[in-house]
DNA sequence: TTATGATAGTTCGATATCAAAGTATATCGA
DNA sequence: TCGATATACTTTGATATCGAACTATCATAA
């Protein structure tokens, strides 16, 4: 169905799978985030940063750019604006001032407790669509695939 | 590696998995973005449009939002910049006027036939990570997953 | 024929996202 | 110590993306 390229099998099939995997992902996100927004008033890109906070502790916004895989731009953005929704705070680190930290408030954690049990068991619900040996060889290629491409 | 939450294991495994899969298609999509953008001024969202519109021939404004799965206030701004560098125009329909044509121009052919074999080559390029077997294991995974998700 | 409701796009206001340029601070070498 | 370079973040300007509200058009039913 997807694809309509005329090219060697090789290309069809790889064109093919992007697809599929593309198309997944999108729909898997594009079913939780509207409910996240609506029940939470918060985004995919918020809900990262304050997970990474709620189960890391405080980190500078440069860590926070690598374990969500955003650009220092966007990061400034997000953090701004969970900032000005009192869900996180920053303070200008003690040893370098050019950092500031980033750490989550009583307010950002509260509402991870309130959200992420319903969160996770959703993704849960969704994922099960798959057997957990079907998910583990997903999760392995999806693996293999991301790691060989370089950053 | 990844998820640090701590619940039932069919949680856990659904988490990392979800999140493989995530990175696995930002790993891959922000691999093609970059030449797209600095080789040929494109987008993603405006290359997936051109490639529907040079392989199906023209398709109203609606029909391109299903093709692509995007919203049509999207579709509209898409369809905007690709009018803007003369890549596709909008005609009404005859038929009902409510309607508008988006058809590919030659300088739009032009430029799908300039960047497509690379760009398809390229996707092939990562795939190749996984074997063919690999890939078509990956595909009917996502597959099984991405329609299994209520739309 | 006209009112009612449905449909196709657009506009608006918001966040996400990036790259590039800018600012502040730190570090390193002469 | 001072100048050059590197690093951390912000700002700017662009597109993507969505939902909600709006406009224009069509279709249906009284």
């Amino acid at each position: 169905m997807p694809s309509h390229y005329k090219g060697k099998p090789d290309e069809i099939l790889a064109l093919d799978t992007l697809i599929k995997l593309s198309r997944s992902v999108n729909a898997v996100q594009g079913s939780l985030l509207p409910s996240l927004q609506r029940d939470y008033g918060i985004t995919e890109g918020q809900l990262s940063v304050l997970e990474a906070l709620y189960h890391l502790g405080p980190l500078s916004q440069g860590q926070l750019c690598k374990k969500v895989l955003r650009s220092g731009s966007n990061m400034t953005t997000v953090v701004d604006n969970l900032e000005r929704d009192r869900l996180v705070k920053r303070t200008q680190s003690e040893d370098d001032r050019r950092v500031h930290i980033v750490s989550i408030t009583e307010r950002g954690r509260a509402l991870m407790i309130q959200l992420l049990p319903e969160h996770v068991s959703r993704i849960s619900g969704i994922m099960s669509a798959l057997t957990k040996d079907e998910q583990r060889e997903l999760g392995r290629l999806c693996r293999k695939l991301g790691t060989s491409v370089a950053r």
